[in-house]
DNA sequence: GCAAAAGTGTTCCGACTACACCCATGC
DNA sequence: GCATGGGTGTAGTCGGAACACTTTTGC
C-alpha cells in the first residue's frame, strides 16, 4: 500500500483522496420477436441532462438499502410489465470520465455503472409508455447511437446473450410453459443466426438430452402438420447444469 | 414499480434517498505450484478494523481518477512482485450490509466491491511481506475463514478460473516463454483435477490445434527422455478465439 | 393435389477415449 | 539394465453434419 494511503480503525483518515461514487444500474434488456425473426433491445429516450434527447439503456441510481439486483429489477419494472424473465449481472463500468456529470469542478463524484442483462418474453412484455415515444424496442442492428458508454455495454450484453443461450436453459425462461420445438428453434435462429444448426439435428440433439417432456398435446397453426407441445423439465436438466455447451 | 417511486426532471431532486458509495476492489489471486501440485490463493491478514486479525482477499478502495482495473493492478502490485499475469473483472458485490462499516448511524455510506480475478506465475511471484506473516499463499482447500463476503468471492473466482482455463489461453500468460507439454499438462491437472484427460490425448489435441510452436530445443530435467520446448503462437490462436472449449 | 410445417432415418466423417507401445535419458 | 518421463500410434466408439424422406395438416 503506497505511502499516502493509511487506513484507520474506522474510517480511512484521509478520505480526501478516495473517490466518492454514485452507483447506477443499466440494463441491457433483450426480447426475441420470433414471428418477425428479430432480436430486440429496449432503449429509452433520456429526458434529462446529460444526454437529454438521446437514446440510452434504461438505468437508475441505486438507493439506500437497495441491492444492485433489486435496482435492476426496479428499472425493468418501470419500463415494461412482464411476467417471465431472466436477469443477471453483466459487468461493471467504472472508469473516470464515463459520465459528464463527473466534472472536475464538481464534488468529484464518480458515476459507476453495474450493468445487467435481461431477457424477457416479447409477447408478454408491455411497454410502459409515458405518453411520448420515449421507450422502444429496436432491432439489434438498428439501435441508434446511445448515450454514455452504453453502446459498449450493449455489445457486451449481446455477447453474453449468445453465450448463455448456448450453455444455459435461459430460453425456457422466456418461452411459454408449453411450446413446440419449432418455437424453440426459431428463438435460437433469431439470436444466433441461421448458420448454427439444421432443424432436424437440433431437434434430435435436444430430445436425446431428455429434459423436454412431451405433453402429448398437439397444436396446429395454419398449414402444416400439427406440432407436439413440450415442457421444460428443470429436474431432468439438473445433471447437465455443469456441462458446457449443451445446446449447440 | 412501487408507490414510493418518483423521478424528477433533472437530477433526482431528492438525492437524499440515493446511496453514497465507496468502491473497493478485491482480488482473487491464484497461482499454481506445479511442483507440489497445488493451487494457491493469496490472502492477507487485515491490520485494521473491521475484521482486524482476520484473513481476507487483498483489496483497496478506489481513488479519485483511478480506473477500477488500475486499482486492481495496484492492490496486486502492493502485495506481490510479478512480471507475468492475467487479470480480469469478476463480479460486483454490492448489497447493503456486506460491510460492517455501513452502520445505520453513520452517513449511510455503502461499500461496494468490484472483485477481480488474477492468475500469476508462482515461481515468479515474490510476496511483499511487511515483516509480519501478514500475507500468504494458501492451498485452495485450506484457505481459512475470510472476512466480509470474501469466501463467496473466492468460490466465484475459482469457478471462473476453471472455465477460463478450459476455453482461454490464460495458461500461457503464466507459463514461461518456452515450456514443455508436461509443464502445461501439470498446470491443467493441478487446477482441474486429474480426471480431465489422459496425457497423450491432451498432447495430441493441443498439437493438432496448431498454435504451439516447437522451438526445436530440448530440455532435460533429471531422469527421463528430454522434452521438446514449445512456444505459444498468439497469431495462430487468433481464429480459435471465438470457439468454445478448445482445451478440454 | 399441392404447399407447408413436423418429424424420422441414414450415411459419412471427424473427434475423443483408452490404451499399448516405442524412445531417450539418468543412474 | 531399469526406472522415468517423453512421445507415437491405433482400434473402438460416439456424436455431429448433411440431407433424403415420410407424415399430417390447410386450402
Amino acid at each position: 500500500m503506497s505511502a499516502n494511503l493509511h487506513r484507520t480503525p474506522n474510517y480511512p483518515l484521509s478520505t480526501v483522496d478516495l473517490a466518492d461514487f454514485k452507483v447506477g444500474v443499466d440494463n441491457v434488456i433483450f426480447s426475441v420477436d420470433t414471428h418477425r425473426n428479430r432480436l430486440l433491445v429496449l432503449v429509452v429516450m433520456r429526458q434529462t441532462d446529460p444526454f437529454a434527447g438521446h437514446w440510452s439503456l434504461p438505468g437508475t441510481l441505486v438507493r439506500q438499502g437497495e441491492t444492485l439486483e433489486a435496482a435492476a429489477y426496479r428499472v425493468l419494472a418501470e419500463k415494461v410489465r412482464v411476467n417471465t424473465l431472466y436477469l443477471e449481472q453483466l459487468y461493471t463500468f467504472g472508469g473516470p470520465d464515463r459520465d459528464p456529470r463527473e466534472s472536475p469542478q464538481a464534488f468529484d463524484v464518480r458515476y459507476l455503472s453495474v450493468s445487467h442483462f435481461a431477457l424477457v418474453r416479447f409477447e408478454d412484455a408491455e411497454l410502459i409508455g409515458d405518453s411520448s415515444g420515449s421507450i422502444a424496442w429496436y432491432p439489434l442492428a438498428e439501435v441508434p447511437q446511445l448515450a454514455f458508454d452504453h453502446t459498449e455495454i450493449l455489445s457486451y450484453g449481446y455477447h453474453r446473450l449468445r453465450n448463455k443461450l448456448e450453455y444455459s436453459p435461459i430460453a425456457f425462461d422466456v418461452l411459454p410453459e408449453v411450446f413446440t420445438l419449432g418455437d424453440l428453434y426459431q428463438l435460437y435462429i433469431t439470436v444466433l443466426g441461421d448458420g448454427f444448426s439444421d432443424y432436424s439435428n437440433f431437434r434430435a440433439r435436444l430430445l436425446k438430452l431428455g429434459f423436454l417432456q412431451d405433453t402429448g398435446q398437439k397444436t396446429s397453426r395454419g398449414a402444416g402438420r400439427p406440432a407436439s407441445l413440450y415442457r421444460f423439465d428443470a429436474a431432468a436438466f439438473e445433471p447437465l447444469k455443469e456441462k458446457p455447451m449443451v445446446f449447440i
